[in-house]
This record gives C-alpha cells, structure tokens and sequence, in this order.
DNA sequence: CGGTGGTCAGACAACGCTGTCATGCCCGCA
DNA sequence: TGCGGGCATGACAGCGTTGTCTGACCACCG
C-alpha cells in the first residue's frame, strides 16, 4: 500500500479510501490509484484490515469426521449461511476425542474465529472453559453439553425413536429389538430411552431386547440369531444409526431373515436397498444452517438467553418397515 | 499482553518470551507472568503473530459442493494433513460455477492463505491469474486447467473405464452403453472418450451407445429402453458417476432389465444393493491427501517443475458386472 | 475583504505481536 | 581493580491496515 501511494503521489490512507471505496476522493485522484493498483498488483492484506478492526470475519465448526455423509451435510450448509455473509469458514476434525477437541477449540479461539459451531466429544466440553472466558460465541449441535447454558440445536431423538416404533406397532409388531451406539454418546442413550419408555407406553412386552455398544456386523448377527429363535421372537430391529443400520442389513441378508427394520438416519440410496429401508429422517442441513443462524444472530449482538432448539425428524416410510414377516426375496 | 507485562512487572517482550517458550528468562520470572496470564486469562492474538511472520498457518480447499462424498472425503483428508502441520484449513464451496470460484478465490487471497487445492470449475480457471500474481502455491484436483503448468492431482479415468469395459467382456458382453456427464466436466469427456477408444481397441461394434450429458432417471430409462428392444440389444450399462449409477439403478429396477451394471465411482452401500454394484472406485482421500502433501512441499519450498499425478482407480468386483443376462430378481 | 463552510488529502497512532539490538548486571579471572 | 563474557531483560520499530484529527485550499457570502 506504501508502494501504490508512493507510486501514485498520494498518501496511504487516500490508497485505502480508494480501496475501500470511501468517499471524499476526488475521481481523477482515484482513478489514478487505481491505476497503480493495477499496474503492481496491489491486493489488500485483509488479514491486517481485519486485526485493525478486530474482527476476523471467520466461523468455526468442529465436528468429529468431516467425512463422514451427516457433519458434511451439516459442513455444507454452514459453509453456505457464512458465504452468504461474508465469513469464511474454518472446519476442523476432533475425531471424537475431547482432548483433541479442547487443542482444536484452542487453536481457534487463539486465531479471535468470531464464533464456532460444535458438535462436541463429550457432555462435560472440557473446552466450554476456554470459550467462557474468551467469550467466543458457541452454538453447540446434535449433543448437549453440561454446565453454562449454551445455544444448543438438537434433533428429536425420542420423537424419531417413537415414530419408529409406533410406526411398527401399527403394522402389527409386537416384539421389536433396538440396536443402539454406545451409550456414551447421548444421542445413543436418548434414542435407547426414547424405545424403552415409548414400549412401555404402547403397553408392549416387558424385557426390550434391547442391545447398545459399538456394533459390528458380527455382534448384531450375534444378538439376532438369539432372538429370533427364541420365545416371542422377534420380528423388526430398530436401528440406532447409520453405520448401525448397515451392519443391521448384512446381518439380516446373511441370515436370510425376513425382520422389518426402521433405521435412524437416512442415507443415500436407502430406496433402492430390497427391500427399500424406512428410516427416520433428520435433517442434517437444517441443523447446520439453524445453528449458523443462531450464532450469526448472536454476533449481530443478539443478547438473549441462550435457547435450546429441537429440530423435528421425520418418519421416511419404504418397504422394509411394513412387509411384516413376509419374506422380501 | 500490555497488561499482562504490566500487572508483573516486565515487558511485554518478556510476556512474549514467556507465551513463546523462548529460552533466556529465568525461571521465577516466567513463574510469575504465568500466574499472571492465568489470573488475566490472556490468550495470544495469533491473527496479529502470523501477521508479524508473514504466514497465516492456513491453507485453504476450494469444491463444487461439500455435502457431495466424494469432496467431503478429500476435505477430510486434507484436512487431516493440515492438522499435521499446524495448520487450519478453510472449505469454500464454488457451487460450479466459475465465477463464484473466483471470488472465493480472491477472498482467500486476500486473507494470504498459504495455499489452496481446488477442484476447478472449468478448464480456463479465470482465477489463476489472480494466483499468479500473488504467487501463491495451488494444487489442481480431479480436472487440469489451461495455462500456465500446475500441480493436478487426477484420477485415472482412462484406466478405471477400460477396467469396466474389459470386465464386461471378459463376461461376454460385446453390446454395452454409456451414460456420461455433461461433456461441459473433463472428466464426463475423459471417460466418454475412454470408453469409446476400448472399445475399438477391443473390436467390438462400431456405432457405440453412448449417452451423453446431465442425467436423470427419465432420461435413463428412454435410452435404455429403446437400446435394449433394437437390433444389437445392450445387454450391460457402464455409468460415468456416482448420480448416474443413481438414475440408472432406478431406470433398471423400474423397467425389470436384467442388464449387467458398472459404475463409476464407489459409494456407501453399494454392497447392499441388489445386485451388489460392481464399481470403478477412485480414492478420494488418496487423491486429497495426495494434493495436500504436493501444496506442502511447495510451501516449504520445493521449487521443482509442475507435476501432474494420476491416481490409479480400482475396479471392486460385485455381482453387478458379472451375471450376464440372467434376471437378478 | 474577512469569515464560514465544504471538499480533499495527509500525518499519526494504534491494532497485538515479534525480531533486533541495546542495556545492565553479575561472575570469574588476571 | 579492571575487564571480558554470558545471561536476563527491555526499548523500539515494524508487520499492513484504518480511525481520528488536522490542515490546505477553494468558493461563497455579507
């Protein structure tokens, strides 16, 4: 910028006026500028401009894979809302670890991000510290976290869960298994509470058979074989999540098993799986872009008291959920 | 840190000395600016540090579209380099249009990333003047540009169709379609091309059936339906991307057509589906990992001539590609 | 002709940090 | 006692901008 002014005849401020497109330049004066501008190929550093006007322009999100179809969905859509504008995002995996997460978080907060969207590790967000004392907005997602109230977006786990059930229930089912994700993720156990007390109310048999931890194709054939050949076998699975429902299905098409099954989460190509998956659909960009908004509103000084949002699923009826006990090849 | 070096009595480079684990301060003294960082909850400005050194620790990733798997595979993989290295890493979706390519572009210029992989929209790259005159380092992925010589990371697109087409002949087939992207995408001509050249180097029929440009499951089904009552029936599909594989799977399935299906490119649950997907598989996170490692060495300085990588691509063998004419259902 | 007000432009400091160099102190040694 | 050398620390400038304030110049008016 010294350059173009020297350049030029001017002085550094009148470049950046002209840069900036303020007025009080006279348009002989600009233009020549602008020349300048041109002919060195001047650019302005905004990384100077925004520490002189302390702020960065820039989000956050952190996630635990950004691979992974549900966070670069949500990824995508707060990319989106920040374009928009006129913030550049930042993304970064924790890869499911807190400690991780905390060095990341740090990172960021060290870089003044204006904001940043978590889905974090872990309830107790050992990091919420960091963020509390610099005072960095946060809008956490999909998982609660203990301690300071936080903006916070979920999606309706049990209200998924019970559709599901309730959906099977309606086509005759009776004795329905649920596998879940381990229990120490809290959507896990919401969604496995959410299938216990929906039975119960439904007035279905006692003693769910119920399975959580992480699963392998090989632990749900496991528990499947077992309950499908016992007393009151079963006749539908309810499936916790993605990686679960996959699992779920080559089990089911190794043991050549006729079981209905609802999946959490919607996936590609879940229609054209024989038969076609029912699932419960949550909307993973609905949740990054509500959360976007949510911090943007906060950083345009929105001072309220910190909100939790539910965020609705909704129940994606295909074949698989309603071929009771009729053999789908 | 003005008042940290305050509140201990030291200057603000002895702060910094501190804050930078730089030797030369002496033990008690950097006992008491802690205490004092701690009780102040001062956290380094890393915006004005990298400012100060010239270099922003951020590199940056520029795709059509980050919900997309195959791009969020390589944004994770990158990612995950960067993490390695310290740095951050900005996503920025261009929606595929050039013209938004740009201004991202220049946005991240201007912010002086240090790098930048992107996957351009179209081959005339109008931003590479830009890069050119701030010479900053950029790996091209998935498609070349026109113009000056730069790092590009490709897929073997050649390679992976010839594999599918020699597939399917090794299994009889001698009558197969085509259906590509809109030739506007290198790579839909580049597996076009491919494609129509194995064939002939394979001395199959002349007169290829092959379908070129934006693809849905109508459009599928009119072509498919008309090549497989003919003279000549096809009795196999290769497809030229994952959407494609999509609309061809329903167009299939909605006619009852018993043909024998390649896609291009992999997806979650291809295995599922009946029949299995046989698929040409290229490696998204090798390639991003790949690009990111090639901008990393130009960031520390390698200053060797533009090279150009290919990828290899792999065929997975499912039992999409080898049931010849027999119904799958 | 002096005063007023508007327009255009520049000087300067500051954003928060770090690299460079200078300073002061203490120690050991002749 | 004087001096060289190492160590701990500080002063200061500068990274590339922009906000604030000041000033030069001109036109207009009474």
């Amino acid at each position: 910028m010294a350059d173009v002014a020297a350049e030029a005849h001017v002085s550094v401020k009148t470049v950046s006026r002209v840069v900036n497109h303020e007025p009080g330049v006279r348009p002989d004066t600009a233009e020549r500028v602008r020349a300048v501008i041109e002919r060195l190929g001047f650019r302005r550093h905004d990384g100077a401009r925004l520490m002189r006007q302390g702020r960065t322009f820039t989000i956050a999100l952190v996630v635990e894979d950004l691979a992974n179809p549900f966070y670069s969905q949500v990824g995508a859509a707060v990319e989106r809302e920040a374009r928009i504008r006129q913030h550049q995002l930042i993304t970064a995996s924790a890869e499911g670890s807190p400690s991780r997460e905390r060095a990341v978080i740090e990172a960021l907060v060290g870089r003044r991000v204006d904001g940043i969207v978590v889905v974090p590790a872990d309830e107790s967000a050992s990091s919420d510290a960091v963020l509390e004392a610099s005072h960095t907005p946060i809008v956490y997602m999909d998982r609660p976290v203990r301690g300071t109230p936080r903006d916070t977006i979920l999606s309706d786990n049990h209200g998924g869960i019970r559709s599901a059930v309730e959906h099977l229930v309606a086509h005759g089912h009776r004795n329905i298994a649920f596998y879940g994700d381990d229990p120490a993720f809290w959507t896990a156990r919401q969604r496995r509470d959410a299938f216990v007390t929906t039975q119960q109310s439904l007035g279905l048999p006692a003693s769910p058979r119920v399975s959580m931890g992480p699963h392998t194709p090989v632990s749900v054939h496991e528990t499947l074989s077992q309950w499908t050949t016992g007393p009151e076998p079963i006749t539908a699975v309810i499936t916790g999540n993605n990686r679960i429902t996959l699992a779920a299905l080559l089990a089911l098409r190794e043991l050549r098993l006729p079981l209905s099954l609802v999946g959490y989460d919607d996936f590609e190509l879940a229609a054209l799986i024989d038969p076609p998956v029912t699932v419960v659909h949550q909307d993973p960009a609905a949740m990054g872009q509500k959360a976007a908004q949510q911090l943007f509103a906060r950083l345009l000084g929105d001072e309220s008291q910190a909100q939790t949002v539910v965020m609705p699923t909704r129940l994606i009826v295909r074949a698989s959920g309603i071929r009771r006990g009729t053999p789908t090849r």
